[in-house]
RNA sequence: GGGCCUGUAGCUUAGUCAGGCAGAGCGACGGACUCUUAAUCCGUAGGCCAGGGGUUCAAAUCCCUUCAGGCCCGCCA
């Protein structure tokens, strides 16, 4: 494998490996599948994304590639997870593109949990062709393959069973009818199969006895034997998934041969990878509850830093996202390589669409100061950021807002105190007369802006003979009843004069009491 | 029980495939900017590369082993 171009101390992206790693001269098929049983949250997204950041780079690379994404919207549920309620219940086993929608305004519960999820995909720029397990199913696409399985459900089994070391009951087949009485996907015994006419003969535990015709989607196969069927007849060869199927005898490896012996064809390139955990919360599952939706990550993290936290890590390292602190960092992280405009891992996190250079920070001590759009595209103005495209401004401080409410920790929050805080009465005489030096000089001030206002705090500290620091410290003490504060300058530009000196003139008279 | 992945500075990590001076970023600390305390720039400290053993002129890297965390062998990203 040669991807250095010559120099080998140069990094290269896992990405790019993996695009000169497949054969070069085949047209390719990437998939990624995700089944919609609950909220998709911010780990499945790693699934997509992967999938995705190897489709650019097998592009970029000339190589023919087409990108699918396969919601499982076939599979029954398994239990009434705890955001259901316990009327669901009456609906485990049936497949959830049957069961109706929680909240009534979808076609189904599938579709309740794919729809958010799809337009969310779309916001990070990730554009696969939509496929849907019952639509393929209930088409007909699988029945050969369906049809080949049960006829060599004995050599299937035996690969099971032997592969993931485990045995399997003597009269187990790799289908599952839907039964036409209790609807259930069901462990149904099988009692014969048509393979002319697509029909499986059947006894559902619920009593009934009966026939379904595979050809029409009234069955399906189990989920080791469904995945390799699936590589076959879509013509797989680059699949993304999660390191549970990676392990050894797990689905991957059953499914290598069964795809190899049963179907002649060949497993896709493997890109297994970790999962993404929670700070302090431990790994995310839509069963479990411990999960960040997509959407609500969308609500705080811009599209293409999402992307990024994705693309700095390699597949296989776990990430543990932290949407507090660590966010903002990650996100300065991104605005620097953004900046430079010229690393991979740019390149393949960036959107088009987005398109704005203030520092998400800024915005952050912005949204605390100013609370409607109007003054915030104001304070910004002011402060000479280019807010042309308001839209995208007013997105990113809404994302910055929602932020502050609900994971920024105390340190970077902050209130205008709307009474005189009490440390002012803290103040020293010094500091008094300096305050009194600064309101006279910001009343004598041509123009209330930032410059202005920086500036008068340092003559005032040379005229008081006090070292400015004690005056910013004086000015977040009378404004905020803490030490520190955001910038300044503008910041008291932003509040505004009469605000300002207004507070500042009561700040000194109550000292002096 | 059998197997897979991970472990490098306080934190996030590169380097492991193919052995050749252990590198970044954030944070911390120090300084500069007489235009910024949450801006910017410069600098400093911080490492038994999880532990032990082996191979080698040379090991974070290869082999063996122990430990820790996660995962698989029902279903799961």
């Amino acid at each position: 494998m040669q991807v250095t171009g010559g120099n080998s101390n140069e990094k290269v992206h896992w990405a790019d490996v993996c695009a000169a790693d497949v054969p070069q001269d085949v047209p390719h098929l990437i998939a990624t599948g995700i089944t919609p049983s609950g909220p998709i949250h911010l780990g499945n997204m790693r699934e997509v994304v992967t999938g995705d950041l190897v489709y650019k780079a097998m592009k970029e690379r000339g190589l023919e590639v087409e990108l699918i994404y396969n919601a499982d919207d076939f599979d029954p549920l398994r239990k009434v997870y705890p955001f259901l309620p316990e009327s669901y219940s009456q609906y485990i086993g049936l497949p959830i593109c049957d069961i109706p929608c929680p909240c009534g305004k979808h076609k189904s519960y599938a579709e309740h949990f794919l729809e958010p999820f799809l337009k969310a995909l779309e916001e990070l720029d990730v554009k696969p062709t939509v496929l849907r397990s019952s639509e393929l199913y209930r088409s007909g696409k699988f029945t050969e393959e369906i049809k080949t399985v049960l006829e060599n459900a004995a050599e299937i089994k035996e690969i099971l069973e032997r592969v993931s070391n485990r045995k399997l009951p003597e009269t187990w087949v790799p289908f599952y009818p839907i039964c036409k009485k209790c609807k259930k996907i069901s462990n149904a015994e099988i009692l014969g199969h048509d393979s002319e006419k697509h029909l499986v003969k059947y006894r559902c535990d619920c009593g009934y006895e009966g026939e379904c015709d595979y050809s029409k989607g009234e069955g399906k196969l189990v989920w080791r034997v469904d995945w390799p069927m699936r590589w076959a007849n879509l013509n797989v060869t680059v699949e993304p998934f999660g390191k549970d199927h990676a392990a050894a005898g797990g689905s991957f490896d059953t499914g290598k041969e069964i795809v190899e012996k049963i179907f002649r064809a060949d497993a896709p390139y493997p890109v297994a990878y970790e999962w993404i955990s929670l700070k302090g919360k431990g790994a995310m599952a839509s069963s479990t509850g411990v999960a960040i939706t997509i959407d609500s990550m969308l609500e705080i993290v811009p599209p293409d830093v999402l992307r990024y936290l994705i693309v700095r890590s390699k597949p296989e390292k776990a990430i543990t996202f932290d949407p507090g602190m660590g966010l903002l960092t990650l996100i300065d992280e991104y605005a620097k390589l953004a900046e430079k405009g010229d690393s991979r891992e740019y390149e393949l996190s960036k959107i088009s669409s987005v398109a704005t250079d203030i520092p998400f920070k800024h915005l952050v001590t912005v949204v605390q100061i100013a609370k409607d759009d109007d003054s915030i595209i104001e304070v910004l103005k002011r402060s000479g950021y280019n807010v042309e495209n308001s839209d995208a401004v007013l997105k990113r401080a809404q994302r910055a807002k929602i932020w502050v409410d609900k994971y920024a920790p105390d340190m970077v929050r902050f209130t205008v105190q709307k009474e005189l805080p009490s440390e002012v009465y803290t103040f020293t005489e010094e500091e008094r007369y300096a305050l009194e030096i600064l309101v006279a000089k910001m009343e004598g001030m041509p123009e209330w802006n930032a410059e202005n206002l920086h500036n008068a705090v340092y003559k005032t500290g040379e005229e008081a003979d006090i070292n400015p620091k004690a005056i910013f410290t004086c000015i977040y003490k009378a404004i905020l009843g803490q030490e520190r504060g955001p910038r300044a300058g503008w910041f008291l530009e932003a509040l505004g004069h009469d605000f300002v000196t207004k507070r500042i003139v009561e700040a000194v008279g109550a000292g002096a009491q």
